[in-house]
DNA sequence: TTGTAGGCGTTATCAC
DNA sequence: GTGATAACGCCTACAA
């Protein structure tokens, strides 16, 4: 079934292309009369216009690229959600590609999306990315480009994130002032900023209410299996310390504090009284989960939604030739205190 | 910074554009002298091209739309998961569209996927769907179309589902071999077919193991706040039939299941001695739950990856002018035993 | 082996 | 108010 043109309406009208162009994008001046009849026809005979003749000529896709490290993940998803929700409100869709975490695939998609004459990116970087020539090369062309919660410094664009370092600081200043001393932290790689930001944040929390740091309360998890990660870390903790060498622990995701409280559960160690966990995300299953999960808030549907909101006006300014200034959002983050704590 | 097109590259090199595009696209009647000159020159001047133009071209644009009823839902975030790495493999790329349940989306968002040229359609029907113009319209312009998960029996195009009147049977048989009798339905709104069809199942189970149908066991929970849903139904079939009058409750969602849990372990009745809980989805939350739930296991992956294997296939099929017959493919389910059955 | 030329469907400019 | 014409950047017969 061939595609109907521009020119097949103008054929059945015995008119012009360029005036059925001009009536169906609402031209002044193109008299009302054919207007109405062109109109008339093109919704008859189910006119699609084809838009990526229409990007070719106008130099804009109206879609913006949107790359995330992995979407089966509960934060992500929402950040998605809110991305693209707010892109369908402003006329744009969205091309989503995941990276996997893998560099090499990272580098490959940016190169897609620039193929694809994409008006904007959205990325949030891989924790394998130390090199930013890919990115420079998008700014270079002078494609927007905002980054959101993993992001890199070294590259001057605008930034969607939240206080990785402040959040995780509030979530054991809590702790502490609930007079919780002996604080285990249960962390991601170091090599991922946002979990070493967690990590400094438990640090400064501690040094700050003069508690001395115990570097036998620190366990690193694997962040490709957080739930059992969490509960064999919990084992030895608990292995080591016993129930009195310790009497709260933070982890840096709520599927790995899910994984601790399912160790505490089943081996009789009463949570919060023998041992409190915090959680970071507040994922749904946080609050499911017995007993429901204290955790720190991390507002992911916003994220996306602000991201693209900055991404949106920069590529506006940047087709108006404005001076385009580079934004950085902290997103707050609250603490979602439940039994757990 | 303007683009570098095929153009600039021939005048750099003082050769016809047309032998750049062949020397680019490994044509073989270009000489292999001049071929590596062009791409040495492509690779300094850091050529990308422009598919949009090759698009308009050659008539197909390497992508294909996706639209879900939500994403943020593991389910169907599992599902585009699946959808995207697929795609990727073999080199497409993926607008994702989100209908949020709503009719009206669903046509608009169909539209756009037309004028932008995709090359193909996956989608999953909003509840609302009882109309299917649109659909047909899709395939009378020639565009694939593949339907997982909320299909319409009256559109001939392939399917990629679950059999939920089967699954749910399942379920409800491993029930009662078990030796529960007294088996509570919770489910959702019955418009949605799916939800009709798991009613579907738990009725036929009842019916085959002979054990009447009661009325009074049957909840429909508002899907658009299951967990409370759950947890307020629980409590209302509590109230009626006390914990002798009930032996287990079947829920057509983890989210129901794991509310019905809480309400359950929040009034002291023991899962399962008292009451035994089934699930639907196997969501990973299930399986941190208290006690952990069974399930019934929803393969979103393999169905994501399913669909755009059938598509891409029937995009081929289309593109050689062969005859393209529809699949209709049933993803088994199985059951995911745990201890709260 | 290389080049010429036409066209994909739309939009924008400029004449009429 | 309307229409002719020239792009947008790429691909591909076909000709040289």
């Amino acid at each position: 079934m061939a595609q109907i043109t521009l020119q097949d309406l103008a054929y059945e009208l015995n008119i012009s292309v360029s005036t059925v162009s001009k009536a169906l994008k609402g031209y002044p001046d193109v008299s009302e009369k054919t207007r109405k009849l062109v109109i008339e026809l093109a919704d008859k005979l189910n006119f699609s216009p084809n838009v990526v003749a229409s990007n070719l000529r106008t130099q804009h896709t109206k879609i913006i690229g949107v790359i995330v490290p992995t979407i089966v993940h509960h934060f992500f998803s929402n950040v998605i959600g809110g991305i693209i929700n707010e892109a369908e409100k402003n006329g744009y869709m969205v091309i989503l590609l995941q990276s996997n975490e893998d560099f090499e695939m990272e580098k490959k998609q940016l190169n897609l999306l620039v193929q694809q004459q994409v008006d904007g990116i959205l990325i949030s970087l891989t924790v394998e990315t130390k090199n930013f020539e890919h990115l420079e090369r998008i700014q270079q062309r002078g494609i927007p480009l905002v980054m959101y919660d993993k992001v890199a410094k070294a590259i001057d664009c605008s930034k969607v994130i939240i206080d990785d370092k402040k959040a995780s600081y509030d979530a054991v200043s809590y702790l502490i002032r609930k007079g919780y001393k002996r604080i285990a932290y249960f962390g991601g790689s170091m090599v991922a900023l946002n979990f070493s930001n967690r990590f400094l944040g438990y640090k400064q929390a501690l040094e700050e209410y003069r508690i001395p740091f115990d570097d036998s309360l620190v366990y690193i998890c694997d962040t490709s299996d957080e739930y059992n990660d969490g509960y064999n870390n919990a084992s030895e903790l608990i292995k080591k310390h016993g129930i009195i060498g310790v009497d709260a622990a933070f982890a840096v995701t709520d599927v790995i504090a899910v994984g601790i409280t399912k160790y505490f559960n089943t081996h009789n160690i009463s949570i919060p009284k023998d041992v409190a966990v915090f959680g970071f995300s507040n994922w749904f299953m946080s609050s499911v989960v017995t007993p429901p999960l204290s955790t720190v808030n991390q507002p992911g549907y916003e994220m996306g939604k602000k991201s693209i909101e900055i991404l949106l006006k920069e590529i506006a300014q940047s087709k108006d030739k404005k001076e385009i200034v580079h934004e950085r959002i902290v997103l707050p983050t609250t603490l979602e205190i439940r039994q757990s704590t």
